[in-house]
Parts: structure tokens; sequence; C-alpha cells
DNA sequence: AAATCTATATACAGACCTGTATATATATAC
DNA sequence: GTATATATATACAGGTCTGTATATAGATTT
């Protein structure tokens, strides 16, 4: 991917993330960016392309991070699920937390119609599955069950987070997912 | 209230939840509640004001709501948590959801200096404190921590159920919550 | 050296936005 | 019947937004 490219991705995802996406306009991201929007519209036919992609780039980075975290810690599967949400709260609490790009998007975009909100759907869902992936290794029976209501507790404590930096409010979630899987397992 | 203060607001609500708050204008506002800008700009001095007041009402009608099936149905405190979530699945399944508030606001003003994102923030610390109210009256040692827990399964499945309507995850919420008031009583 | 590719600079069209100004209608109160 | 309060109708100023058109600069390739 060119250079260019890759630079607005970031900038324009900084940007989304912490003055809102409808409130940011290209003029801006370009400014920060440093270029023009003829190349911006070089590489994006739209803006809705736009949000389209840095939805992917950020789903994308946050997986392969969370994967390798868990994968380079860990083997055994009960394991992986117990540790999910210590490698949460350490993103949630980095300084470099923005908040979750699907959680915001399907606010701005609530119309179940529109592209960007059935993109934030699907990477809600991807998410769960991959949770409920980590259920199953584990041998636990409502694996989806289970991964529905991790994912609760994670999208409830990023929107608390995105609320009010500093809530503590992953601390509790990790007590609350604690009990859950300790409950799974044992069932 | 004048009458069309109030069709307003209500209007004002209901567009403000399906199209999301910055999409919608004053224009809409006012054709679909069959009045002129000069009368909304009356009632409130700017649109900001009008989405504090829309956010202030929605809360209130929910707060006192869900306050008032609490202590119709149920009188012992311990039952009232636990009755909590059916509720809250009666309000989120119910075919006029349109979504909570402040957590949608929440998200379309991501900046903390912003008074639209200071009330969402303030009028989820309240929902909170509620739920801890109740938490405290059943006698419950850490009641501050099981009200946020709870609190998160509700936001997180506000959120999933905003991002797909009929998405079932309240059901799962109701459950998770049950585990973790019925641990909270034992301990 | 000429051609091509990439990026910049700048201006602008057309749409939408908030908030206001002006003029008019309607209904109630005195 | 006149005054007052409330709502309508309409137009517009000034700003921002997306997306495009036009002209130019620098760099690489042939």
């Amino acid at each position: 991917m060119s250079l260019l490219k890759s630079k607005i991705l970031v900038v324009a995802s900084d940007l989304f993330q912490t003055r809102g996406i409808n409130s940011t306009g290209v003029d801006t991201i370009v400014a920060v960016a440093g270029t023009t929007k003829m190349t911006l519209y070089k590489y994006f036919r739209t803006k809705e392309e736009l949000i389209l992609e840095v939805l992917k780039q950020g789903h994308q980075d946050f997986q392969s991070w969370l994967n390798d975290q868990l994968n380079s810690n860990t083997k055994k599967p009960s394991e992986k699920l117990q540790k999910l949400f210590d490698f949460i709260e350490e993103w949630v609490t980095s300084p470099n937390f923005r908040g979750m790009g699907f959680i915001k998007a399907s606010a701005e975009f609530p119309n179940e119609e529109n592209p960007v909100h059935q993109l934030s759907s699907e990477q809600s869902r991807q998410f769960r599955q991959y949770i409920s992936g980590l259920a199953s290794e584990a041998n636990i029976q409502d694996a989806d069950g289970l991964a529905l209501q991790l994912s609760l507790l994670f999208e409830g404590a990023v929107q608390a987070e995105q609320m009010k930096r500093g809530s503590g409010a992953m601390k509790y979630a990790k007590k609350a997912a604690k009990i859950l899987i300790d409950g799974a397992l044992a069932s």
C-alpha cells in the first residue's frame, strides 16, 4: 500500500475516533495528513469508502494484535479464554486507546441499510465468533452463549471507557468474565 | 409544557435515534413535527439545547418507567434486582425501542468537553447509581461493583440490539446478570 | 530530452447546515 | 374593536460539506 494512502488511513482513523466521523471533514483529514484532497480522492472514491477502509484496517489490526498476544503467551485453550480480558484491559487502558471503531460507527450510522452500519455489525459478529472459537476449543457447552455474554461485557466496558477515560470499568468486566467463564467450564 | 414543544421533543428524539443526531437537520425536525423553524427556535435557543432536552426527557421517561415497574411488581429489594433485567428486556424488545439516548449521543460527541457528551456521561453514571441503590438495599457488599458489572451487561446488550434488531442479546445478558447477582447475594 | 506518473495548489459548483429577519395569519383577552 | 400573544410562511446570510476541474511542479522512465 502507498505510503500516502496508509498515512491518510491512520490520520482519518484518529480523527474519526476523537472528533466523530460525521464531524470530520475530508479537508481536515488531508490538512493533518499533509496532503491534498486530490490525492485522497485518488485512493478513495468517496468518503464512505474511506470510512469503510478505516474500519476494516482497525478491525484487522485489533484482531491480529489480540490473536498474537493470546498465541504467544499461552497454549491451553481454557487459559486463552481467561487471558482474553487481561489483554483487552491492557489495550483499553493504554494511552493510545481511542475507542472501538465499529461501536462508534454503528452509533453514527444507525440505519441498518447503511453500508457503514452493516460493516460494523459484521465486525461485531466476527469478534463474537472469535471468542466462540476460543470457548469451543476449551470444550465449553454453549460456546456461542458464553461468547455473546463476554462480548457484551467487552462492548459495555469499551463503551464506558469511551464515555469516561479511566473509568476502571474493564477491571470489573474482567471479574465478571472470570465468574462466567469458570461457571461455563464447570458445567 | 407547550403542546408544540413536546411534539418537537418527541419528533426530534425519534429522528435522532433513527437517523443520527448530526445527520438530522432542524428543517427535517420541523417538517415532521408539522411546524416551522421560528417556533422551534422560540422553544430552544440552539440545536444543542434541543439535543440536551431530548436526552433529559428520554432519560427521565426511562428511569420513571423502570422505577414504576419495579415498585409496582415487587417489594423485596433482592427481587427488584433480579427483575431489573426482565423489565429491561421487555423495553429493549418492544417495537418502540429506538436505542438508548446517551449511548448514541456519547458516540456522536466523543469530546469529553462537549456538553452533550458530559450529559450522556452523567446519565450513564446516574443509571449505575440507581442499580447500586438496589444492590445496597439487597445488602450486597460491593454494591457499586455489582452495579457497574450489571450496567456493562446492560449497555453492551443495548449496543448489540442497536446494531442488529432481534439479536436476542438481552436474553443472554439476563442469564449472565442472574449468575452475577446470585454470586453477590451468596457472599 | 521527452514522456509519463505522482502529487500539489487552488478554485469552485452544488448541496446542506444553523440561525435570523420580515411579513402575515389566527386566536384570545380586555 | 383593539391589543396581544402565538404560530406560520418564506427568504436569506454565512458557513461547511463533498466531490471535481484546472493548472502546475517534481521525479522517474524511456
